[in-house]
DNA sequence: CTTTAGCACTCAAAGATGCGGAGTGCTAAA
DNA sequence: TTTAGCACTCCGCATCTTTGAGTGCTAAAG
């Protein structure tokens, strides 16, 4: 479907116009905005056409028009600029990633907060493990004589421990054999080759022990589970009362609720590398979603895993900036991120970006 | 103050009324509710005089009664009657205890959103070291040549651990003497007693490791503030928007945006132990909570941390069943925490609620 | 002294009415 | 193809009315 020039300024400033103001845009107003040198007369009649093509809605007769999903669709396609962020801008973006992200742990929660404030939209992060995780490495670290530190080094460079307390005392010599062992029989297994014979086997093996192998491998597994899971966050839910589509509270109430809650990581499509994706209402495979727009964008953090996040906006949503701030601050996080290219350079910024543990 | 019997049933009846429906009580409502055998008229004349002792409000002449602060803290203190949990609501909230709070960490995260379920209010959560908190115990773990795992026991159990990365390569030897370095020199004191001078000597005494000292103290520096910091959770914010006073995004819009973004801590009275504390609208220190009531109870973790747990809603809560609830959870929480009274029954259960990490 | 019945009064909430204005679609002329 | 003009639509807003729940007061009864 090509579109005449005068078609598309005339639906970009519709999309503008509302976008801006909420309201729906006159013949009048597409005037102005656009900088046309016809009559409204005129104007009318391409909105007409628009309207006919599906790109513009009337929500009754005789009030102005409002853009259609589809009319969005072609919008963020073809007609929105990229916008560019002020010097400024950017650099409250790096300060905050400098100071608040240095824990690896933190970054999902600080993430959703901060881009949410930056947009004053509600915005959610997630993180996903690329590939199945391993454990790489156990350490049992004696405390007393009937409690020791398990310490868990996983294939993504995660670090996990606890405390495991024994119904009876253990030597140290004993504590080093139950850690080679473990160290030749469980590393490199993804969760679901730590089957229960190897764990008969390796009880076996050890002899006596308590159970204690199980112990240690059952505290493993639930680090793997726990890695491997998506976890979400959702942030600034309460920025969606700002906007006027959702003055009223039962409008407002069951997305809150659904993003606070219920929000459904399997119902987001796939997402290409280094990329804004811009999903307009009901593109939506939620039901809850379908009168809102979400914007993603992804950032990988080392080599295994990589998170993505969201904002959530009214169809009405201000594309062009969401996406740009979205896109500076996720290239921003894969950069600090970025795998230390030899080794070691890591430690010598002040403040290492490191795998860390909470 | 003394009141007539009839009084109090009949405030009695207006809170439990008002609480219920949030409209304002009539009198011939109270007649039936307080099953008294009078007329309107003599309900009236009382009416007039419990308003007068500032017990209750009319929202405007010739509407119902409404209880006034003065009135729901009357309430609260004699005229509240206990509630009593089903057993099937007791075994709702231990089932929920077992399968969700097993790691301590996840603690706050979960009483927060259980105890807003069980109560359809926001609530919050928060913990707090009872004393000041020091490192038991240093562990360096080599990893390769140049990175090691550095794992810091807590005086509280915690245990949080790290990657370091270095600039340069170093031998086993070298950490071993690092290692007792850390542990004879900077153990056993709290955040403000390493001082920068301590960290001088130190560095000197191990000769040269790349500032490689000040890298693991300034961690478990981190570690320290961490632990001693309280973080508080909220849950269930969008639960405001159930209640009738919140129907109005104006009305919901501050009060959201504060328990969720600034929620304020120190603003919160001194609790005593094993005790459910109810501050009722105007009570409350912090402006943004004048017109809510909140429902404070603590649990304590171990021996040396503290836990908080808040429900905060309008003055017309249901302070019976929210208190009952918390009371019970709260219980519960300690009970579960309980210290392992000879130092080794924790491992017996199935599932240890020890101190582990994330 | 307390209680009751009766009555006039008040006020919020909900419906009815009317008007102004923004914006449209259509027609006929340029 | 564009434009001016005009009748028409419909929302939003303000005004007005009605309704009904609930009060306070008074005067009589217990």
């Amino acid at each position: 479907m090509e579109l005449s020039q005068r078609k598309r300024k005339i639906l970009r400033a519709v999309v503008e116009s509302y976008i801006e103001t909420a309201e729906p845009v006159g013949s009048k107003a597409v005037l102005e905005l656009a900088g046309l040198n016809v009559s409204s007369a005129t104007v009318r009649n391409e909105l007409a056409d628009l309207e006919d093509l599906g790109l513009l809605e009337q929500p009754h007769t005789s009030a102005g028009r409002v853009p259609s999903p589809l009319g969005y669709r072609i919008y963020v396609n073809e007609l929105m600029e990229e916008q560019k962020l002020s010097v400024q801008e950017t650099e409250r973006i790096n300060e905050a990633l400098r100071s608040k992200m240095a824990q690896l742990d933190k970054v999902i929660d600080e993430a959703g907060k901060l881009v949410s404030r930056m947009t004053h939209y509600p915005a959610f992060a997630l993180t996903a493990a690329k590939e199945r995780i391993t454990v790489k490495r156990f350490d049992l670290i004696m405390l007393e004589r009937s409690a020791f530190i398990a310490v868990v080094l996983a294939s993504n460079e995660a670090v996990r421990n606890k405390i495991i307390r024994l119904p009876a005392e253990l030597s140290e010599p004993q504590l080093q054999l139950l850690n080679a062992l473990l160290n030749t029989s469980f590393v490199n297994l993804t969760l679901n080759e730590i089957t229960p014979e190897l764990m008969r086997v390796a009880q076996h093996a050890a002899g006596e022990s308590y159970g204690l192998i199980s112990l240690v491998v059952s505290f493993a597994m639930d680090v793997l589970q726990d890695l491997e899971s998506q976890s979400v966050r959702t942030a600034g839910v309460t920025n969606l009362l700002d906007h006027p589509e959702y003055r009223s509270v039962d409008k407002a109430q069951p997305l809150m609720a659904y993003l606070s809650e219920d929000l459904d990581l399997t119902q987001l499509p796939a997402l290409q590398d280094e990329q804004v994706k811009i999903i307009i209402g009901p593109e939506n495979a939620a039901n809850e979603l379908k009168d809102t727009s979400v914007v993603l964008a992804s950032y990988d953090i080392g080599e295994n895993m990589r998170g993505i996040i969201g904002v959530v906006g009214p169809t009405r949503m201000d594309y062009a900036k969401v996406a740009a701030r979205l896109s500076y601050f996720t290239d921003s996080l894969t950069r600090m991120f970025g795998k230390p290219e030899n080794g070691l350079p890591a430690a010598q910024q002040k403040e290492e970006p490191d795998n860390g543990e909470e």
